[in-house]
RNA sequence: GCUACUGUGGCUCAGAUGGUAGAGCAGCUGAUUCGUAAUCAGCAGGUCAGCGGUUCGAUUCCGCUCAGUAGCUCCA
């Protein structure tokens, strides 16, 4: 019987049945059977093994499909757990997926694991591997996979088979002496499977919630070559090199003292970046339509009542006493913004009406939270509110698309979206729900934006677009966001006066574009490696002589940069011109200025851009103009 | 907050099976005036995170606290 294969490329072939994909992959070329991993039968992922006998989609996976990866350390997850099984008895089992770069397996074992025990799990790993033992899948019914867990003791298999639907069919891999309760697939053998290294440790919860007990995680990951794993290893040197808080030390931006953990200081050189980062916020929002406010960071109890903050966020909030009165230091800008739109009347045609404030905001993070610039617990949001008219709803939302699209595209950051729906922990009827929601996935969807969604996982008073940039070692941060809400506009009784005279009310927006500019300058510096272009640079120019006799001249270059607004700055320390250079560079300055004899008589200077290298003699006046239009245009290295 | 780990001069790190500490860089002083990633010499700088305990004696061992790192939970 023979049956029709498509291949993604739309070429088909006949095969005759039963054939496995493997036996496919060998009927096209020797060479793609040896590096095929899995394949994709109609969408759906499967073993090497399988079988095909019918008319078919199938793409052969391999290491360079993510799907191909995730097969081949989904199988590395189970040579670990078998590893553990074997050097640690009485370890109960939890789960063990592959992940982006890596896989983990949780354990509830009597051992507690340390990086002492890398080394003798990971030979025991590849004496596994060498091993050369096959994934042997099998399909058994409850009543089976239950006593077999159960005689074991394994815990956690027991939960999930009992999770499991009704109709689902249970199925086990074997490899060695290691039986795992697993969907799979897997690779036929472990035989593929040439390096592996163990990452680190941590505690996890089983199934994710603090309520249950903390498993031991084992965090590990695999390759099929050596080469490619030691490539790996390299990459995660290089980036923790671009690692914020390391440069954020070097370049003198910020730092953390133990007197205030999560509570940044910002350094001269760090104010300098935060200030044209707000300056270029001023500037968008103006031309945008935003108005600039600033409201108080501590307000009176009662309106953190209103607001519903008292009742929802109160474990994140940080309070204090005023001539016995409570107060609450604000976790977020928007009460304060509502209590100036009431400030005044509002027509229908104000609106909308956006109004902006950089609003310092303080959150009582848990202190195992904290990181860097990236989760602090005072920051600056850049945040806005919009009060506008239902039919206004989606243009407004679009524009804040746009305009937070602009912002990261002058960076050249890529970003993904998620839309969070609403939480347990909400306000407000699902009907309004239901309306917010369906206004930002409409907004969403007319511009034809990708996104994914987060099931509850909104605001408690609105559903919410986030936007997600990613960090040097690919951890990904919510950055900017767009809420929708119905509710506070309600539960401040905010109005305005329609066309009919009468008072109606007007639907509100929350959003941030950098989302805290704590948080954004973190990003930033890991996405250029600490050297920022050259408008945010703390300092943009650096000249030095050879020696003392060009000082002077220098000194009279750098004064009339600083007229024209540029950060420039002269080493005039005794030392060699290699020391200075070393510095600027190791600094990141993007100009490095030098004269000697020869540019002085020439009226020229010597330009080192940094990454560039040494230039040669240019003309000074020319660079002058050059470095501002770059500085002016907000140029990327 | 939880699990594991870490905490030595401004920075990067060494150190002793317990006898009160070293190096490089940075800083200061002096010499050197030199062509694109570290010139040489000298000086100064530390109650070894904090508090308790064990001990004749603790920075080193134990406990607690604080801070940091990785991950979990949570989140901009």
């Amino acid at each position: 019987m023979s049956f029709k294969v498509t291949f993604p490329d739309g070429n088909t072939k006949d095969f005759v049945a039963p054939v496995t994909i493997g036996e496919i992959a060998d009927g096209i070329s020797h060479k793609l059977a040896k590096i095929a991993l899995g394949g994709m039968v109609n969408g759906k992922i499967k073993d090497l093994n399988t079988k095909v006998d019918q008319d078919a989609e199938l793409k052969i996976l391999t290491w360079d499909d993510d799907e191909g990866k995730t097969i081949f350390r989904h199988s590395s997850s189970h040579i670990l757990a078998e590893a553990v099984q074997n050097l640690f008895p009485g370890t109960k089992f939890g789960i063990g997926p592959a992940i982006k770069d890596g896989f983990y397996y949780d354990f509830d074992s009597p051992h507690v694991f340390t990086e002492d025990d890398f080394e003798k799990i990971e030979k025991e790993m590849a004496r596994l591997a060498q091993g050369k033992s096959v994934f042997e899948k099998s399909v058994i019914s409850r009543a089976e996979a239950l006593k077999y867990f159960e005689d074991l003791g394994e815990i956690y298999k027991v939960e999930l088979i009992n999770d499991l639907p009704e109709d689902a069919e249970i199925t086990t891999y074997k490899q060695g002496d290691f039986l795992d309760l697993c969907a799979g697939p897997h690779l036929p053998s472990t035989e593929k499977i040439k390096a592996m290294k163990i990452m680190s440790i941590a505690g996890a919860y089983w199934r994710g919630s603090e309520k249950n007990k903390m498993l031991q995680r084992i965090y590990a990951t695999s390759f099929p070559k050596k080469t490619q794993l030691d490539e790996y290893l390299n990459l995660l040197e290089e980036a923790k090199k671009r690692d914020h808080r390391k440069l954020g030390q070097e370049l003198e931006l910020f730092t953390m003292m133990e007197e205030g953990p999560g509570f940044p200081f910002f350094l001269p050189k760090g104010m300098i970046l935060r200030n044209e980062l707000e300056n270029y916020w001023r500037e968008i929002h103006t031309k945008a339509g935003y108005a600039e406010i600033k409201t108080p960071v501590m307000l009176n109890r009662c309106l953190w009542e209103q607001s519903g903050h008292w009742q929802n966020y109160k474990d994140n909030m940080y309070f204090t006493q005023i001539d016995d009165v409570d107060f609450a230091i604000k976790p977020m800008n928007c009460p304060g913004s509502i209590l100036v739109y009431k400030n005044s009347l509002h027509s229908y045609r104000d609106l909308p009406i956006r109004m902006g404030e950089l609003g310092l905001v303080h959150r009582h993070e848990k202190s195992g939270a904290l990181h860097g610039l990236m989760r602090v617990r005072c920051f600056t949001q850049d945040d806005a509110h919009i009060f506008m008219l239902p039919e206004q709803i989606k243009d407004e939302i679009k524009g804040v698309i746009s305009l937070i699209d602009e912002v990261y595209s002058l960076f050249g950051f890529e970003y993904h979206l998620e839309l969070s729906t609403k939480p347990e922990k909400a306000m407000g009827s699902d009907d309004i729900w239901e309306m917010a929601t369906t206004a930002l996935r409409e907004a969403l969807d007319e511009e034809n934006l990708a996104y994914q969604i987060n099931e509850g996982d909104g605001a408690f008073y609105g559903p919410k677009i986030d936007f997600h940039l990613t960090d040097c070692l690919g951890r990904t941060w919510q950055c900017g966001t767009i809420q929708l809400d119905f509710l506070m506009p309600e539960k401040f009784d905010i109005n305005y006066i329609g066309e009919d005279g009468e008072k109606h009310r007007p639907v509100m927006i929350h959003r941030v574009a950098f989302g805290s500019i704590e948080r954004f300058i973190g990003i930033l510096t890991e996405h250029f490696g600490g050297a920022f272009p050259t408008w945010l640079c703390p300092v943009q120019v650096r000249l030095m002589s050879i020696t003392d006799k060009q000082l002077p001249y220098i000194e009279a270059i750098c004064k009339k940069m600083q007229a024209k607004g540029i950060r420039a700055e002269v080493d005039a320390r005794n030392e060699k011109i290699g020391y200075k250079i070393r510095e600027s560079q190791t600094m990141k300055i993007p100009y490095s200025l030098v004269a000697g004899d020869k540019e002085m008589e020439n009226e020229t200077i010597a330009l080192r851009r940094l990454g560039k290298g040494d230039l040669g003699a240019v003309n000074v006046d020319e660079l002058i103009e050059n470095i501002i239009s770059e500085i002016k245009e907000r140029k990327n290295p």
